[in-house]
DNA sequence: AAGCCGTGGCT
DNA sequence: TAGCCAAGGCT
């Protein structure tokens, strides 16, 4: 069932609108130019675009500066080594996109001349750019008229042209919808626009309808319950897994191993454990052999597709206790440094806690 | 095509 | 509180 679109008129409309309203109301985020110029660095929306992928704005921004200020341009970064940026990426989650970010950059290198690509087909070529962020980057950094569709662009057109198709079968119907008002000139600035509303305006539950800039076009305001909108199917439950924390003391520090290169949490540095297991494997599969002992207490979290609790297993080694390839012996007064992901720093807080 | 892949804020 | 949700990409 093919959405209806609105007259040329009324998509001419719906854009001027929303450019009025984002001239406004934008956002100033350390990644944006005002409203209406266009002198964007491709470095910093590439960078901002991948570190927002899934990824709150609260949570990048800091980021984001800390990333800007240690590697201001796409060859400073393409220079880091893995290692570095691996563990400046620690808490963001999502590593792959780490791993995609410097391989990327060394494509721009090595196959760009150091640029980035100006269109949407050059850009969806590097690692880690797929369809949404190809689009948005050659709009926003290039002024490419491209259709960008994210989750609130998607929640946006859905209400919009009242789409009752569930996601993710609804997004060809989306993705013409989108199109058809997306406008030639200031696409990107139309596509930030878009993607303010949804997060302040048009937001998942309880949509700011009597605010927003587009309500006299909006199909499924004048039907009476935007909210509904997109249907969504429902998500499979998260099963539980059980795991073990071993932490092994020599001389004031901890054993810290690094994880496989690709897989959950692929590449970072990590606590040891044992398996991961349909119930408590206790002190199975330790990284050295030595007393080990449970401490009292379990760390719980919630990863994207299931849930793991980690009970905690404390040792002491001697100076002669063999270490593993990538192993690393780290200060536990500077833990807090070593780039853990967060269910391993969440551990060690714990244990030390614990003592 | 659908499952894998983190984390934190909000309700 | 427990679930929902987020400026998705990869396989």
């Amino acid at each position: 069932m093919p959405a209806k679109l609105p007259s040329d008129i009324a998509a001419r409309q719906v854009a001027g609108n929303l450019l009025a309203w984002y001239d406004a109301h934008a956002r100033d985020l350390p990644w944006r130019s005002p409203p209406g110029t266009n002198a964007p660095d491709p470095y910093r929306v590439w960078l901002s675009e991948i570190m927002l992928q899934q990824t709150t704005v609260a949570t990048v921004r800091p980021r984001f500066e800390e990333f800007v200020a240690r590697w201001p341009d796409i060859e400073s970064l393409a220079k880091a080594d893995d290692a570095t940026l691996m563990t400046a990426w620690a808490g963001l989650g999502y590593y792959a996109r780490a791993r995609n970010l410097i391989a990327c950059a060394r494509a721009v290198i090595s196959e760009h001349g150091g640029a980035f690509p100006a269109t949407e087909e050059g850009l969806r070529g590097l690692p880690g750019v797929g369809a949404y962020t190809a689009a948005a980057i050659a709009a926003i950094a290039f002024g490419a008229r491209a259709v960008v569709v994210d989750a609130n662009v998607a929640r946006v057109v859905a209400r919009l042209f009242a789409i009752a198709e569930p996601l993710p079968a609804a997004m060809p119907d989306i993705r013409a919808a989108t199109d058809s008002i997306t406008p030639d000139a200031r696409a990107g600035d139309f596509a930030q626009a878009m993607m303010d509303l949804g997060s302040s305006i048009c937001t998942p539950r309880s949509p700011h309808c009597l605010s927003c800039p587009l309500s006299a076009h909006c199909r499924a305001y004048g039907e009476g319950d935007p909210e509904r909108l997109p249907v969504k199917r429902p998500k499979a439950g998260k099963p539980q897994r059980y795991g073990t924390i071993f932490w092994v003391e020599r001389d004031g520090q901890v054993l810290l191993v690094r994880r496989p290169p690709k897989g959950l949490l692929g590449g970072m540095r990590a606590l040891p454990t044992g398996p991961w297991a349909d119930s408590p494997p206790g002190l199975a599969d330790p990284p050295l052999a030595g007393a080990w002992r449970m401490v009292g207490g379990t760390v719980d979290h919630v990863f994207t597709h299931f849930r793991l609790e980690l009970a905690l297993a404390v040792a002491s080694a001697d100076r002669h206790s063999g270490n593993g390839i990538g192993d690393e012996w780290w200060p536990i007064a500077d833990i807090e440094s070593a780039g853990l992901p967060t269910v391993f720093a969440k551990a060690a807080r714990a244990i030390r806690r614990a003592g």
